[in-house]
DNA sequence: CTTAATAAGGATATTTGTTATCCGTAATAG
DNA sequence: CTATTACGGATAACAAATATCCTTATTAAG
């Protein structure tokens, strides 16, 4: 069980995105090259980012990708969900009902609530993305200036600009 | 990203073999045709439980699998890190690295720390696991007896029994 | 002692999902 | 008008999950 590399790049481009001056654009090209990663398959992540309102893109030259919402508006969630998908990590698919055992019980009764097994299974899905909503972009950029050498920082933000 | 239906298996096996009386042992053909499995298939998944050191089998006729440890010590994470393996959901590739502004810095130069984006990912998984090891397979058994209706459970428990 | 039943594990398909590339279309700034 | 871009469809390459088959060693029961 793994997420998708597009995941880990979804999540790097928004930080880069975050730090964007207002009303500017970074095309794909720049974000595969920021990253070391085919501009052709990171296209798909970040179309599956604007699909899901997170980004949006505009055309033709000096266009590219901006964050849609405030950086504070958005969360590691919102970013792996629109990657991901929304679906839970634990899919049941209701082995309990091939018991022998229920024969002759009609079919459906005794499931009148979930499976226990997939309750548990559920719930802690919902911790894993309780925890990913609990950060956003904002306090993420906020971590980062404190743990990135100032002087990275200072570069990438220039390559970043001079590219907008 | 998605458990292996493996994982939804070795629950609903260890579910069972929970309620097996002392010293008893019920073969994967059983415990294949009581969830409706592929008795082959699930053997694989037995056998990583069994390498994990949370059910022990034996040999010969009359054997099978049991516990190795009593349900009120066997939680959830153990058996779906059996199956699953115990490698975080989010896999850091570093991308970070190939940021063409660090140019000249020696390799590894400010990469002190952890990526900050795969720490928060990690905590998130930390959380998923915190809920899967809240949960035992006694608690999981305790709560089968208040929602599965009374007469099931006695079938499937006279089933098995029958074949231990 | 013999026989049948079992876990264990290797080898190998089959199927599905991820990863990636390629190309055509429409929109947009200069 | 031209170059540049997002968008989206089609498809190929690769990896992982799913499943089956077969051999071996061990064990209980007759």
């Amino acid at each position: 069980m793994q997420l998708k590399n597009q995941v880990e790049w979804a999540l790097h481009c928004c930080a880069i995105l975050a730090g964007l001056g207002p009303n500017r654009y970074l095309p794909t090209r720049d974000l595969a090259e920021l990253h070391g990663v085919p501009k052709e398959y990171l296209s798909k992540a970040l179309q599956a980012l604007s699909h899901a309102g997170i980004v949006d893109g505009t055309l033709g030259p000096s266009g590219g990708y901006r964050l849609a919402r405030t950086a504070g508006a958005i969360t590691f969630l919102d970013i792996v969900e629109a990657v991901e998908g929304k679906q839970s990590s634990f899919v049941c698919t209701e082995i309990r009902r091939n018991n022998p055992c229920r024969g002759s019980m009609t079919p459906g009764a005794g499931d009148a609530r979930p499976c226990a097994i997939a309750r548990v299974m559920w719930a802690a899905d919902q911790a894993w993305r309780k925890s990913l909503s609990g950060v956003t972009l904002a306090e993420l950029a906020k971590t980062l200036e404190k743990t990135v050498p100032a002087s990275l920082l200072k570069k990438t933000a220039a390559w970043v600009e001079a590219r907008t």
